[in-house]
DNA sequence: ACACAAATAGACAGACCTGTCTATTTATTT
DNA sequence: AAATAAATAGACAGGTCTGTCTATTTGTGT
């Protein structure tokens, strides 16, 4: 029923359009062109903009779960899988040209009163956070830890956020490789 | 000669809508206005949208680096700039009412393939870079330190930067005093 | 007093924006 | 076969956008 074909072309264009020129920046127009849909056809499927965004942060948030799921799947220990959380960073910044984390993208075309959108945005960030939490639980505590447990977690995610912000800005991935050498020398 | 009245107005106008809305979401009708000053004055000290981008940066960039010596400037070691960086980060959350730095806020509205703007944008990060090395060049470097003395920097800067953007879509200073901890705890 | 720069008001062009509406056609289901 | 849903084309309203232009007035330095 949700998976009518024009459905699925709006939610393709639209996906791919926020991402690649922002939520502002993107009109009805070009999603209708780009689509090959009516107009009308993505007002009843999507009443409103804002209705797209949310469904692009749905959608880019299931593919960007799924798709670390199946990067780390083949790595043995937790060790290789934290460290592969960069790894895979840098490849999604070769894949997108350097595109960056796209809800860091849209949180800065919010603006700060809108509640409403920044929870969603939280509630995406909070899932990618788990993705360490997870790991993170399944190391053997270093004897002497310069971190422990909690903070460490803590530290590795904001190193992910903040090597994934300064790559974006920088436009290559020394930033990414840094912070994978820093991690593995905390955990 | 560049100190006229209008420019001024201009110029303040400009920096705080484009900090607070964003720069595609802001008009010039909208400054025209709400600097009180004609559509031709504007026009005349800034012949293009693009040209008010460039001044924004450059402005908010100086800002950012006068109120950020000032604030380090009473603090008695590096140990202890090193932490008043999160600190300042903090209070800057506050003041700004959570709205996070400008730089990544206008790097996520720039097209990936603008390379004139993100130079601009990368060199405005890597002043705020040039301050943490400053500091750490002066630490005495720790016995059996974890990270050395290059990666520290860095670590230290992705660290801010995470904590930042993190700080900014969560709406709470909690990330910014978790990397003030771990930060503690590698210098 | 003269010249030049800076500022003013406001109309204008040409384009784009979101969302609504009418009226018709195609599918699917019962 | 009848009814319901999904899709189509395209006009339309009311607004905003950037940038240009004319024509006039204020200010400043020489």
């Amino acid at each position: 029923m949700k998976e009518s074909e024009a459905r699925n072309r709006i939610l393709n264009v639209t996906t791919r359009l926020f991402y690649e020129q922002g939520y502002n920046s993107t009109g009805i127009n070009q999603i209708i062109e780009e689509a090959g849909i009516a107009r009308a056809s993505l007002y009843h499927h999507f009443p409103s903009k804002r209705d797209l965004l949310t469904a692009y942060l749905e959608e880019m948030g299931q593919q960007f779960v799924n798709e670390l799921t199946a990067y780390l799947a083949p790595l043995k220990n937790p060790q290789r899988k934290i460290l592969g959380l960069f790894d895979y960073r840098i490849e999604r910044q070769y894949h997108t040209s350097f595109g960056g984390c796209h809800v860091m993208k849209i949180s800065a075309e919010l603006e700060k009163t809108d509640a409403s959108a920044f929870s969603l945005v939280a509630a995406q960030k909070e899932k990618q956070k788990q993705a360490i939490i997870n790991q993170v639980a399944q190391l053997h505590a270093k004897e002497n830890a310069v971190l422990p447990g909690e903070l460490l977690t803590e530290t590795l995610f904001l190193l992910l956020e903040g090597a994934t912000i300064s790559s974006t800005i920088q436009k290559n991935i020394q930033p990414l490789k840094q912070a994978r050498k820093a991690a593995a020398k905390l955990i």
